[in-house]
DNA sequence: TCAATAAGATTGTAAGACATTCTTGCGTTA
DNA sequence: TAACGCAAGAATGTCTTACAATCTTATTGA
């Protein structure tokens, strides 16, 4: 037997499902920013008892999507430029070096994956839809560091990206500015694909740095 | 009036508490990895409810200093090695970036903070004190975080330090280590103190290269 | 010896209760 | 009129109790 291999069945609790649920709400931006989370609402909504919905609430707070504030109660916090831009610092790093770590160990099958995730992309960018563009130019990150081979890099990062959800929905709007992250982002793929480290670090160096402005 | 500035008190909660105990009680060591958290006996140690403490059993889940399988309950994760490994890596992307941005923008008063910090690891190196040694490296590198300009960089720092928190015991007795350490963590010091970013990054970069082995 | 079963322990979830704190509207007063 | 203070209502923090579902362990029987 591989003692390394974990079959356990984890039941989806109650309050698994309200983490999820919240978790979901928040990202998709059902909850706008600064929003008060009131529990005896909630409890009615989801259909689960204050103590299940306390112990999610407190699952969001320590994942920093909800800020609770002693005797008032959770809210949706309003993220400051200021702390926008530090996420997306720390984002970029952790992006660049996924890219150059997924360059070095990817495989032909995973490369198939990502060109999937590019040609979305392509799609979304001649369909001129917004959201699809913020999805697909997600999801091509996302394979990305999935295949770095750090899944405490992608969890990180995973948490980061929540907390920015909201903001990014309103920024790659921008004529123009799409197609040149598509050419950006066949330069990384075509970085990976041919297995140069430096380069794809240098392609997503640069993809993020225009992002940024 | 500063609009930024939140005067809020904060009254310490039952719950706030709970966590705090357990978080430093798990980082401490008090309970072993693998070792099971049971609620009743929690209960009893720390004279609170059972919701009071699975909600803070819950935030901790949330900071991966426990896991909860469902019917199961809590207990101290077993850090794979390589999972320590990843750690170290995702902490090493992080702490070389604090240490340049670090260098940057550093203050006089800063400098000297850190210069106290560096003496107070010379005097553990002296006294070879291996539980000093750990903290004072660490409380010098938290200074650096503290002061890189990104409170998301150190957050985010933090988090992952607190999960190999019993992982960095073993390491640091290694004999002469320290002596090495003391050397580099110089170079990094007085990199930061000429405000020279590229050398403080690559001064980082060989003592956290060095540690890894 | 091994498997099946039953008892005990532990967790998941809910409901109710109460003190504390915050919010808000109203009335009073300068 | 404006500002202050007070009181009522709402929401949260915390605890107790309760019970079903599940896991663990010990016992029993083949």
């Amino acid at each position: 037997m591989n003692p390394g291999l974990d079959l356990r069945i984890t039941p989806r609790t109650v309050q698994q499902q309200t983490i999820e649920k919240l978790r979901l709400a928040i990202i998709a931006g059902v909850f706008p920013p600064g929003s008060r989370l009131v529990e005896s609402q909630l409890c009615a909504q989801l259909g689960v008892s204050r103590p299940s919905l306390r112990e999610a609430l407190r699952s969001l707070q320590a994942e920093r999507l909800i800020e609770i504030i002693p005797n008032r109660g959770p809210f949706v916090p309003k993220l400051s430029w200021e702390e926008a831009t530090e996420i997306y610092d720390v984002r970029e790093l952790l992006e660049v070096a996924a890219v150059g770590r997924c360059a070095a160990r990817i495989t032909p099958e995973q490369v198939k994956e990502l060109e999937r995730a590019l040609k979305a992309f392509e799609r979304a960018q001649k369909s001129a839809d917004s959201l699809e563009l913020v999805t697909t130019a997600a999801e091509f990150y996302a394979i990305i560091l999935a295949n770095c081979g750090n899944a405490i890099l992608e969890e990180v990062h995973r948490g980061l990206v929540a907390r920015i959800s909201f903001f990014r929905g309103r920024s790659m709007s921008l004529e123009g500015r799409a197609e040149d992250s598509l050419r950006e982002m066949r330069d990384i793929y075509d970085a990976i694909a041919a297995g140069d480290k430096e380069r794809a670090r240098k392609a997503a160096q640069r993809h993020l740095g225009q992002a940024k402005a």
